[in-house]
DNA sequence: GTCTATAACCTGATAGAC
DNA sequence: GTCTATCAGGTTATAGAC
């Protein structure tokens, strides 16, 4: 089944959940007219507040499902005691790329609506505690004592993330962009790992 | 000579521009009512178009700003063909990280005005050839000719400026942020160019 | 150069017909 | 549930007095 098809098989309500998602995403919350909205999802302005009540509402509800995706790749793996520290590390790394692949703006979008906005998310954010006592920093502190975990952490996840949010900048520019970008990002399920590696060998 | 006096002392005009940057980079350019500007340089509203005709014009003479401060910590370095590839890593980590510091929302609000408006930023946008031939590019194929550039620029950025981009997230929530955040930021002057260096070493 | 007042426009939201 | 028409409020930009 082709996505048009998908798509317009959809409930009005979902067709309107799903244009606020790649216009929200992409253009952020200022920038974003409740029109462009409507008229992505093909109905019209009146029927986004009679499902939604205001745009607000509408961002709200996109923007905690963005939110849960982009944290429980971590939430799972972080604190699982069976597994080894380097299997963490690849899991993590072929988690996000994987999600990432499919939705390359997700960083950017949530990133940016937390600066421009941040007591709209301060109770959300409690990342401290979610590190605190994690296996993974257990593990990590047990391997490398001197080695901060939040250190670590940032790496990893800079490592991971970071070429997405380079896209629009380094990769939308060169001439082959869209192939050369997804093979490097590939290539990186590997290579992150190995650096992490040597990384926490090296002393 | 205090801040605050130092403000007073600017022209109008300068005051803008002051009063600009600050709303711009925290708030992003859909969110920034002329309003918020013409209130925090202390001026009339009006003053606003006498002086820069609109608020996209404004934006841009900004915008220009910060891109040539972000992109000018690598240009001088990155085809030096007179220092050595450590020393070029160094360098590009230290002075990154005392830029970030006193602008440490600089590549989030850079970044996030290049997605949500891309094609404004077409051309200025021409990484490709600046790395392509560079000293750094040729320097780092002969000590790996198997590692693609692109994949170490984009770690080495990754690991120096991906903190201050989830600085928002992860440091704003801790409790004694402003002190552990700088801290850290510090360390990593010394820690990002080790890591490097095994990542480097390692086959 | 700087201000007040206002024009011209845009945007989110609703009323009311179907 | 869905549409058209419209309101109410806010925003950029300018006219015109000083």
């Amino acid at each position: 089944m082709d996505k048009k098809t998908a798509t317009v098989d959809l409930s009005t309500e979902d067709k309107i959940k799903e244009a606020a998602r790649k216009v929200f995403t992409s253009k952020g919350y200022a920038a974003t007219r409740t029109r462009d909205i409507a008229e992505e999802a093909g109905i019209n302005l009146a029927l986004l507040n009679y499902y939604f009540r205001s745009k607000e509402k509408l961002f709200e509800i996109i923007m905690a499902e963005k939110m849960f995706k982009l944290f429980n790749v971590l939430a799972p793996v972080i604190d699982d005691p069976k597994t080894t520290l380097e299997k963490k590390v690849e899991t993590i790394v072929v988690n996000y790329i994987d999600l990432l692949r499919e939705n390359p703006d997700l960083p950017l979008f949530v990133l940016s609506e937390i600066r421009t906005n941040p007591q709209r998310f301060s109770e959300q954010l409690r990342v401290g505690p979610l590190l605190q006592n994690s296996a993974l920093v257990k593990q990590l502190k047990e391997k490398r004592p001197d080695l901060n975990p939040l250190h670590f952490v940032i790496t990893l996840l800079g490592m991971t993330v970071f070429p997405f949010i380079m896209k629009p900048v380094v990769f939308d520019a060169l001439p082959n962009n869209a192939k050369v970008f997804d093979t490097q990002v590939q290539e990186r399920k590997k290579l992150i790992p190995a650096w992490i590696k040597a990384i926490l060998k090296a002393k």
